[in-house]
DNA sequence: GAAACAATGGGATACGGTTCCCCCACCCAT
DNA sequence: ATGGGTGGGGGAACCGTATCCCATTGTTTC
């Protein structure tokens, strides 16, 4: 006697159910559902009504362990409320869910540990692609984490895509989605040059974390290329926040320190910096110039709007997925002779929160 | 001679080849791995060993589809950059990894046809939930189709979630975890009347949008209650974004309707709108008061700081995968007389945007 | 010293599909 | 009338893991 449970049960139907019910065989049901084997018309339509009346969808897990199944994006990111990011898995998703590829979410909070065991987490899951979003720690075993990430997810048919970060050093099998970020930062700053400002505070973000030595750096460049002696005393590292913004400009106002600009490390920094300077009676743009970074929502909706650096975070989220599904059914291999390191461009986007230093 | 791959093969080592590597029978690596029955040290050391060495992670869908396997719940949001959202998607993704479930996320875009599409497609995950996050579009045949999908959820062991709109009406198998929508807007319409306002613009949302309909609602009560005439001329229904806020009160200042204050739908929409009237050249909030509702971290960051409406979205979120884990460990049965149905609260947050009238 | 028992390990099977292989009709040509 | 071709459907192997059931071994007890 069979152990199969009885139909009619409650639970889950399975094809076999279908395939009883519409009194045909297993694999019949499961060609008219994968419709890639010619079926009579007359079976299909058999077959259909059963699944309607069952209300019948196919098993996953069952499919995916036979063979095919709905290819998956994993997206792993710090906080899932960061603004920018959002704007990547947005890509992300928008992408995957037009080939029909589905999208799993898993956020870090900046713990190496969590990072691990969600990576081997997708890693059970079969994932076509771990996606990790977000400038990351430069600590001295970062190189290493990764590298054995990219070499364990390859081993497995799988693949690791970096997004916002600088690529791993070395022959690692990893994707790099990456923009101008040190070309974005010298801009910027050039804009505050050239519009006269010499004495400005600088907000670039932790001073490990890769994207803010980025930004660093290129606002360093643009004062060397300008000839003009850059101050590290006005440079104050800290968190991606307002509260950072809002805590750096207050206390460098307190300590006295003389700057006409401030260059704020993102957007929501720049907005913290602009309400402590008009806290402290001083206006924005009039008094002092304050400019960001990413170019989200925010940086056009604040009062002066901000000048900031666009950063076309969407179109990353979808190169990343594009290089991801390329290379799955491009057979696995990469084709330019660099396409594992795409740069997307940066630019400022000039609004209206600079003004000449005054007199 | 066997069909199985040659071990030492590319692609993801399975079960067998740690097995046979280790010279114990596959049902032994099992039960190494999960841990569940007494193993000798000694085989679990060799086991350990091969599963380090090959770097083995079993296969979730095997898993799932032997009987284990990581539960999963799935988010279906219409715009992953919405802020408010963002924050419940939050608050399910930390408590469901609390727990070691994974999340997975969809996104509607509106689209009622991409959320069935969606929607089949996580019942085929075997998904333990579906999550709907945000007002929905209160349309004739909405009620059926989330009452089919509720039916269809629950028929294979699934359920669904509706987070942040009404429950469904009659015996529908679905959990709503909600928030004090309307009794929020009476507090804030309250709090505008009782300082003094007696001609407020009203930017509810979409007036098909069930959030919208409870938050007009709600102002509309309060006047009542003030014995304040309601003027339904100064109702704009439009998008929850900035350029309807900003647009909104553009027109209606163009049109010389006469008001003292913004009651806007969200803090998105307040922003532009205090944006609209800044550029009138109305001070907010000596000329003009503003205020909104969510509390997203905006409201605090704009200048004035708004005074809105706080909505507990990531302890919504957290709640509503708490009902999940309860009803899924729980027996599938819920536990008190309307378990099904949680309403959190709301209150005013008062800050700057809000002054008495001028004479 | 034999029997009963606890502790472990192995073989087989089930989970729900996909797909390969093979067979059965039916049709047309000779 | 018979043989070969072809379209379409059924049977069964297999995907990778968990677990039930049984066999084996070492330990304890009378």
């Amino acid at each position: 006697m069979s152990q199969r449970k009885a139909s009619g049960e409650p639970g889950r139907a399975t094809i076999r159910d279908v395939a009883q019910r519409a009194g045909v065989s297993v694999a019949s049901v499961s060609r008219v559902l994968s419709g890639n084997y010619p079926v009579s018309e007359e079976l299909r339509r058999r077959v259909m009504k059963v699944v309607r009346d069952l209300d019948y969808v196919t098993n996953a897990h069952a499919r995916s362990l036979a063979g095919g199944g709905t290819p998956t994006v994993a997206i792993l990111i710090n906080n899932i409320t960061g603004a920018a990011f959002t704007h990547v898995a947005k890509g992300v998703e928008s992408a995957a869910s037009l080939r029909g590829w589905l999208t799993l979410v898993g956020t870090t909070g900046d713990d190496p540990e969590r990072e691990l065991a969600l990576v081997n987490l997708m890693r059970q899951q079969g994932v076509a692609a771990v996606i990790l979003l977000g400038g990351a720690y430069d600590y001295d075993e970062y190189q290493l984490r990764m590298a054995r990430f990219a070499r364990s997810l390859d081993a497995a048919d799988s693949h690791l895509v970096l997004v916002g970060r600088p690529p791993l050093e070395g022959e690692v099998p990893a994707t790099t989605v990456d923009y101008d970020n040190e070309g974005g930062a010298y801009a910027m700053a050039s804009h505050l040059l050239s519009a006269g400002h010499r004495r400005v505070l600088v907000l670039p973000g932790h001073a490990e974390l890769t994207t803010a030595q980025g930004r660093l750096k290129g606002a360093r460049r643009a004062f060397e290329a300008y000839g003009v002696p850059f101050d590290s005393g006005l440079v104050r590292h800290g968190p991606y926040d307002y509260e950072h913004g809002y805590d750096a400009v207050k206390e460098s106002l307190r300590e006295g320190a003389a700057f006409t600009a401030v260059l704020a490390g993102t957007d929501v920094v720049a907005a913290g910096a602009a309400q402590a300077l008009r806290a402290a009676g001083l206006r924005v743009p009039e008094d002092v110039s304050v400019v960001g970074y990413d170019d989200i929502p925010l940086a056009s909706q604040l009062t002066p709007q901000l000048t900031t650096v666009h950063v076309p975070y969407e179109e990353m989220g979808r190169a990343a997925f594009r290089a991801v599904a390329d290379r799955r059914e491009g057979g696995g291999r990469r084709r330019g002779p660099d396409a594992d390191h795409l740069v997307l461009g940066t630019h400022v986007v000039v609004r209206q929160s600079v003004r000449p230093p005054a007199q």
